[in-house]
DNA sequence: AGCTTATTTAAGCAATTGCTTAAATAATTT
DNA sequence: AAATTATTTAAGCAATTGCTTAAATAAGCT
């Protein structure tokens, strides 16, 4: 309680050491969750792994026609999601498919939900 | 279907441009999601949103102090989240409370019962 | 009115992001 | 073996982000 900013008379002091119990206990999670949203709250990325809840496997060149993006643009957001587990690699001779894992399905869920059956609540 | 990356001969056109419509028209509610998540995903403003849910109410200064942060680093999260609807801002004297806005409750649920409930499932 | 308190706004800057182009790998076909 | 195809990796760069410090607003107190 060193550095205060909150000098008012009305201040709760009880509120702010609370509070930041609160946090303390939550730091990890908010933490690792915003790890994820962070590459999820891409519009690249919500549609590569959009098209891959509907389509079981995509390679990277269908993925660049199909974002019309390219091929290496298409590939590091790829690296990015396969890194935090959201998506894995299938070599097929030169090809290499992409699908989702199911690490993350719970927390994407909710997101695909609303694009497809309440877009105008977001 | 000018500019075709795969050119193999196992592409699948079909599933290609499914693709493309899927997203097509899935484009403004994929912006808007992100728009949001964006938001979101950074640790600050989700700590910010997160206690506020049990506060109802805070000042500047009181985050300033919860946080550990300078007031104008807290201040321009408070903008951010003001203009997008997540908190609302009420002034009282020289002190202005943000509160939570309902506009955007449903899509922070989630992330609130993932930290409370199951941090080690993110 | 002048001083303190609460907050915002603005300028500056380092770090990060996401693309581009070119080069490097690796598997396939000729 | 050489050429083609699929993908990754790396360097470069413009745009964005999130902080810092200082200045500007605005409301209360003496």
């Amino acid at each position: 309680m060193k550095d205060m900013n909150c000098i008012r008379k009305e201040a709760d002091l009880d509120q702010i050491k609370r509070c930041q119990e609160q946090i303390s206990e939550a730091e990890e999670a908010v933490s690792a969750l915003t790890d994820k949203l962070s590459l999820v709250s891409n519009s690249v990325r919500l549609k590569i792994l959009y098209v891959l809840q509907t389509e079981e496997r995509l390679c990277v060149c269908d993925l660049s026609d199909i974002l019309n993006m390219t091929i290496p643009a298409v590939s590091q957001h790829l690296r990015k999601l396969k890194d935090r587990d959201f998506v894995k690699a299938e070599k097929e001779g030169q090809t290499i498919f992409y699908s989702l894992r199911n690490d993350h399905r719970e927390l994407l869920a909710p997101f695909f939900n609303l694009i497809i059956h309440q877009p105008e609540a977001i």
